[in-house]
DNA sequence: TTTTCATTTCTACATTTCTAGAAATGTGTG
DNA sequence: CACACATTTCTAGAAATGTAGAAATGAAAA
């Protein structure tokens, strides 16, 4: 996720699909998600300010995708896009703790100074 | 910063920051900071395994470093490392609210579906 | 069914990033 | 001061990543 958000372009995207969330709907299974959003051709519009989608644009939401970041659902001829709020909840989770538990391996052989 | 935590040997040294916090102290101007904590040397033994600092993990502190994700102090010969508390709680927070705000210069020429 | 529109995949190239060894810097000790 | 130790900087090569255009796919409209 933290590479995801590493590249300047993907951040924007990410960016922008977080302040155009469209009407929630929730499935049976319980989770939330949006039913409309921006189509891939808006996000690509709004970031290179092109009107043709480009295929970095494309990649870029691949990764975005990839990484969990976002959620893409076919409509028509068009791919609307929206963030995943799990995955946000659990980025926020992952920094909101002061200190994280048990995350080495082993220091019993790490040499400490006196 | 996601740049940063994006690379698998930096998120792990970050990680290894985090777990092991040593005494605290608050300064005039009221920030707090470690005061101990792992040396370069400790940190690239927890990392690396070997005994000897290797360039890569200097070069990876300072990526750290740069991005204001940790800090580091000399003490003696040794330099102490320690995550910024202060990154944390701003990405915890860039995280938090569901919705972010004016985060797109001008949506008025993304051209929307019916 | 042919066409058109929206998007993805493929390919090649340019750029960036990571890694490792050698040399340089800084700091305490004999 | 010379030496040992801790760490950083420099350098070059290897690997990964980002970009752009062309071709391919998928879905609706004519």
């Amino acid at each position: 996720m933290f590479k995801a958000l590493g590249d300047p372009t993907r951040l924007r995207i990410f960016e922008y699909l977080r302040c155009s969330c469209g009407p929630l709907a929730v499935a049976d299974a319980g989770e939330i998600r949006q039913v409309s959003g921006p189509t891939v051709g808006e996000v690509c519009c709004c970031i290179t300010g092109a009107d043709k989608i480009t295929s970095t644009i494309s990649f870029h939401l691949k990764e975005l995708r990839n990484a969990g970041l976002i959620v893409m659902e076919r409509r028509g001829k068009h791919m609307v896009c929206s963030v995943n709020e799990q995955a946000i909840a659990a980025i926020a989770d992952y920094f909101k703790s002061t200190q994280i538990q048990d995350c080495c391996e082993d220091t019993s052989n790490v040499k400490r100074n006196p």
